[in-house]
DNA sequence: ATCCCGAGGG
DNA sequence: CCCTCTGGAT
C-alpha cells in the first residue's frame, strides 16, 4: 500500500477524534425501545442516497404502515412508495423492501441474521448496511463505510483504496479495535464538519498534523 | 460503467 | 448550474 500514515498515527487520529467529535454509534431502537435489527435494514436501505432528515421522515411513514416483513408484504408498492417517497430512488427502494421482506422470511424465518454473510446474502444489503447493522444492532466491532468515511480516510492517509469496501477492509486491520464501532461516528461528524468533500477546514483540523493530503497540499 | 430519482446547498 | 447526500442492482 503507497500512500499510508504509520499505525500510531492512526491510533492517535481516533485519540483526538473522539474528543473532537463527542458522541457515539447510536443503537438502533424499535417501537418498544430494543434493538430492531429490520428497522435498521430498512432504514439502511431508505438512507441511499438521501440526506439524514429525509430517510428519517421516509423510514417513519413506512414503520407507520407496517412494523414487520409480514405487515410489509401485505402493503402495495404503490402505498410503499408514497410512504417513501420523502428519501428519494422509492421505486427502485420500494422494489428492494419488498424482496428484502420475502427473502429474510422464506430464509430466515424473518430473523434478521447478525453475521456479515447472513446479512450480504439478503436482497438489499451490501455491505455498508450489513456493517451498519452489525455494529449498530448487535454490537459487533465494525466501521461501517459511508462517503464521508471513505472520502475522509483516504485523504488523510487512514487507508489507501480506491472503493469503500476496500477502505472498510483495511481500516478493520489498521484502526484500533476500540474505535472501530464508534469510529464510524466519529469520522462522519468529522467529515460532515471538518473534511469536507469541497474546501475541507484544515485551519480549524485536529488532526492536520497528521494528515498526508494536508501535508502534500503544504509543499505545494 | 450506468441506472434508479430527488431535495437541497454553494 | 453542478455537486452532494451515511447505495445497490444490472
Amino acid at each position: 500500500m503507497g500512500r499510508t500514515i504509520p499505525e500510531s498515527d492512526a491510533a492517535e487520529i481516533f485519540v483526538r477524534l473522539a474528543e473532537a467529535m463527542p458522541g457515539r454509534t447510536a443503537n438502533a431502537k424499535g417501537p418498544k425501545g430494543q434493538p430492531d435489527a429490520f428497522r435498521s435494514c430498512i432504514s439502511c436501505m431508505l438512507s441511499a442516497q438521501s440526506l439524514d432528515r429525509n430517510t428519517a421522515k421516509a423510514a417513519r411513514a413506512l414503520f407507520d404502515l407496517a412494523q414487520t416483513p409480514e405487515d410489509v408484504l401485505e402493503l402495495d408498492d404503490r402505498d410503499i412508495a408514497a410512504a417513501i417517497k420523502p428519501c428519494g430512488l422509492y421505486n427502485v427502494k420500494t422494489r428492494n423492501i419488498r424482496k428484502f421482506c420475502q427473502a429474510l422470511l422464506a430464509e430466515h424465518g424473518g430473523l434478521v441474521p447478525s453475521t456479515r454473510k447472513g446479512l450480504l446474502g439478503l436482497p438489499g444489503i451490501g455491505r455498508k448496511c450489513a456493517d451498519i447493522v452489525m455494529s449498530f444492532t448487535f454490537g459487533t466491532d465494525v466501521i461501517a463505510v459511508d462517503t464521508h468515511v471513505h472520502r475522509v480516510c483516504n485523504r488523510i492517509g487512514l487507508t489507501d483504496a480506491k472503493t469503500a469496501d476496500v477502505t472498510a477492509q483495511q481500516l478493520e486491520a489498521r484502526a484500533p479495535k476500540w474505535a472501530l464501532r464508534d469510529g464510524h461516528f466519529w469520522l462522519i461528524q468529522f467529515g460532515k464538519k471538518v473534511c469536507t468533500a469541497r474546501a475541507p477546514k484544515c485551519e480549524s483540523c485536529p488532526v492536520s498534523d497528521l494528515c498526508l493530503w494536508y501535508a502534500e497540499r503544504s509543499a505545494q
